[in-house]
RNA sequence: GCCGACAUAGCUCAGCGGUAGAGCAGCUGUUUCGUAAACAGCAGGUCCUCGGUUCAAAUCCGAGUGUCGGCUCCA
């Protein structure tokens, strides 16, 4: 409902997380891990009917599940030397996910980074031994008695919620599967590589705390994240993708380029630097150009709110905790986490006709979200943050050109940036507030301006809000990596109903507006990080911080050099000029490092001929363009705001 | 919030019981230079905070704060 919200889902997914791909790899049905007998002779008679399983029994058709099989098996091997090192561990689950797998295990210490060594030499071992994995099926009451005997408690878990579930269905209770390398046996469906000695070159990467089955409620666990890959090239290049999603990340550029910082006097918000706040206020003032193009009327409401507002539209009772709330005068007021319910106070303070509507009222609104502190990550998850919000009023009738419009300024905003949305069409959930009738209607409306653009969507079945079918936008960076950033969502009942809004009909009747929340860039926050990671730090000229750096080759040229930054910036160009004492080398290296699209060198000739010798960050040159030739040159590269 | 790691100069990091270090950045001087680092000198630190152990703590222990990797949450 609050569009381009940050918090939610902002990251979907992007390298290094591994969170991901948990959903097939659930605990109930899936490969889950299990414990593992010292030797096959202490799991008695368990071991004796064990059959052994060919190839094409373990292997998923296909290179990914083959894949995906390896990094699964590569967890129980994990498990195995795990096993090893703490014989009491009691495993938690095992599953293949994005880039390699995890293993989750209860452990009498932390894990220490020597211990994950010592665990990567048991892996090694017992991938040299090269173990057959050998699946065996055994009734329910036998595969629980050995995980129970082994002090599995949470394999017992699984298998008694295997069994709950049956009898719910109806049906049998599942025989239980199990896999076996060596001597060690874990709960689990497969499938597996044929033995161990398949396993690729793999690194275990880090150890992190992680709730058992992902309740609070529940123990946290030890997860050790591990990669493994098919070749050692394959291992070296998701390495080297890390490092270079490492060198791109917008906390260390931040930095770097001067942007912005933080500081734990005011943890989760960002501290803008003067060029971080150019590039912020470039880009607020072209979202602001098609506001102004596009119908809005931008309009500004407090931040410090009284609570009755949040009580009113609901969120005081489920959101309390995550607002910053304060008390003066006895009376309870908040800072605003949204911008919505205060959209309403505006737009009811007069009546307003079928005539008004569309009405699109756009708020650059500064939010606060009192985010539990573990949560914040640099500009992607922060307390403090700017939407470019807008709540826009409308008939019915109005809702699928609306729609339109929001796609089309989507692509519009995107297309500066050189980025391809792709939009996620969420419909109505079970749970959904509202008229039936409604629903169809909003959801046939937006599927036909979806439909309108002629590309594929995706659409999300029951993804909607349970107040408002919704399309998410979602973004690609240049590594591959999706963000959501942009959101329109169809209001169909929390702004009308709660906040009891209403238009005058062309029959004098008081009726019910629809609303939508749109956001384009969503957080600026956000967006300015993803643009950092996207480009790398080398903006667009047209957005560019610092567009160009003025470099004199002597002090004699400083003079020169100041003439042509007043003409430019007589223009509104960013500029700056290099008068240090430096050799110009260097500061061409400078420059470059800052990412400065023009270096604009002068010499001489030069100051002599009023031209200036430019080079560009690419490394290339072009030498005597005029001044004036340069200034229009890069105004009007700027105005066309190409990425 | 939970689990773990980390916190030393503006930045990147070394030092890990016995006088606080380097490179870059900064300042000063020399240099005035043609497309990714001129040379020299100087200055720069409550070693995150508070408490404890010790003759002695940046170093060991505890608590707090922040950051990072995850988990959970994300209107």
């Amino acid at each position: 409902m609050f569009p381009g919200d940050p918090t939610a889902s902002g990251r979907v997914a992007r390298i290094g997380d591994r969170e991901m791909d948990m959903g097939d790899n659930d605990a109930i049905q899936a490969p889950v891990g299990a414990a593992a007998p010292a030797t096959p002779e202490d799991a008695g008679p368990f071991f004796e009917t064990v059959v052994r399983g060919s190839a094409e029994e373990l292997l998923d058709a296909g290179a990914h599940g083959e894949l995906d099989a390896m990094r699964h098996s590569s967890a129980h091997v994990m498990a195995e030397a795990v096993m090893g090192i703490f014989p009491e561990a009691q495993l938690g689950i095992g599953p293949a996910i994005d880039d390699g797998f995890y293993y989750d295990f209860l452990l009498p210490r932390p894990l220490t980074p020597d211990d994950l060594a010592a665990i990567e030499d048991g892996m090694r071992a017992s991938i040299a031994a090269d173990h057959l994995f050998v699946r065996k099926e055994v009734p329910f009451e036998e595969g629980r008695a050995f995980f129970a005997g082994r002090n599995q408690p949470f394999k017992v878990e699984i298998l008694d919620d295997l069994a709950a579930k049956a009898k719910e269905a109806g049906t049998a209770v599942p025989r239980t599967s199990t896999y076996q390398h060596g001597s060690f046996v874990d709960l689990c469906k497969g499938p597996h590589v044929a033995s161990t000695g398949k396993i690729g070159p793999f690194k275990l990467m880090t150890v992190a705390g992680a709730y058992w089955r992902g309740s609070e409620k529940r123990p946290m666990l030890q997860r050790i994240y591990g990669t493994v890959w098919s070749t050692q090239d394959e291992l070296e290049a998701y390495l080297t993708r890390l490092e270079e999603a490492k060198r791109r990340d917008h906390r260390r550029l931040g930095v770097q380029l001067d942007l912005f910082s933080f500081h734990d006097v005011s943890p989760g918000s960002a501290f803008w630097h003067p060029k971080g706040q150019r590039l912020w206020r470039t880009l607020e003032t072209a979202i602001r150009e098609v506001q102004d193009r596009r119908g809005y009327q931008e309009i500004s409401t407090p931040m410090l709110v009284h609570k009755k507002l949040w009580e009113q539209s609901g969120h005081w009772a489920n959101y309390q905790d995550s607002m910053f709330v304060m008390e003066s005068e006895g009376q309870t007021f908040s800072l605003k986490p949204m911008n919505c319910p205060e959209s309403t106070i505006i737009y009811k303070s007069r009546l307003r006709s079928y005539r008004d509507l569309p009405l699109r009222l756009s708020e650059f609104g500064r939010l606060h979200r009192n985010e539990r502190s573990g949560t914040l990550s640099g500009l992607t998850r922060v307390r403090h943050f700017v939407q470019d919000d807008a709540h826009i009023y409308l008939r019915p009738d109005q809702l699928q050109d609306e729609i339109k419009a929001l796609l089309g300024e989507v692509y519009e905003v995107y297309g500066w940036f050189g980025l391809d949305p792709k939009f996620t069409f969420g419909t109505r959930p079970d749970k959904a507030l509202g008229d039936q009738a409604l629903w169809d209607t909003a959801e046939s409306q937006i599927k036909a301006a979806l439909d309108s653009l002629g590309k594929p969507y995706r659409i999300k079945p029951k993804d909607g809000a349970f107040y408002a079918p919704k399309i998410d936008i979602q973004i690609e960076d240049a590594l591959g990596r999706e963000w959501q950033t942009a959101t329109i969502q169809v209001d169909l009942v929390m702004l009308p109903e709660r906040f009891d809004c209403t238009y005058i009909d062309e029959n004098g009747e008081a009726v019910r507006p629809m609303t939508i929340h749109r956001a384009i860039y969503g957080s600026l926050e956000r967006f300015i990080g993803v643009l950092v990671e996207h480009f790398a730090g080398a903006f667009p000229v047209w957005c560019a911080p610092v567009q160009a750096v003025v470099i004199p080759i002597a002090d004699r040229h400083i003079d020169g050099a100041r003439e042509l930054e007043a003409l430019l910036k007589a223009r509104q160009l960013r500029v700056e000029v290099d008068s240090s004492d430096s050799r110009m080398q260097n500061k061409i290296r400078l420059a470059q490092e800052q990412k400065v699209p023009y270096m604009l060198v002068l010499g001489d000739r030069e100051i002599e001929a009023r031209t200036v010798a430019i080079r560009n960050r690419a490394g290339e040159q072009e030498n005597g363009v005029t001044w004036d030739a340069f200034i229009d040159r890069l105004a009007e590269e700027t105005a066309a705001r190409r990425p």
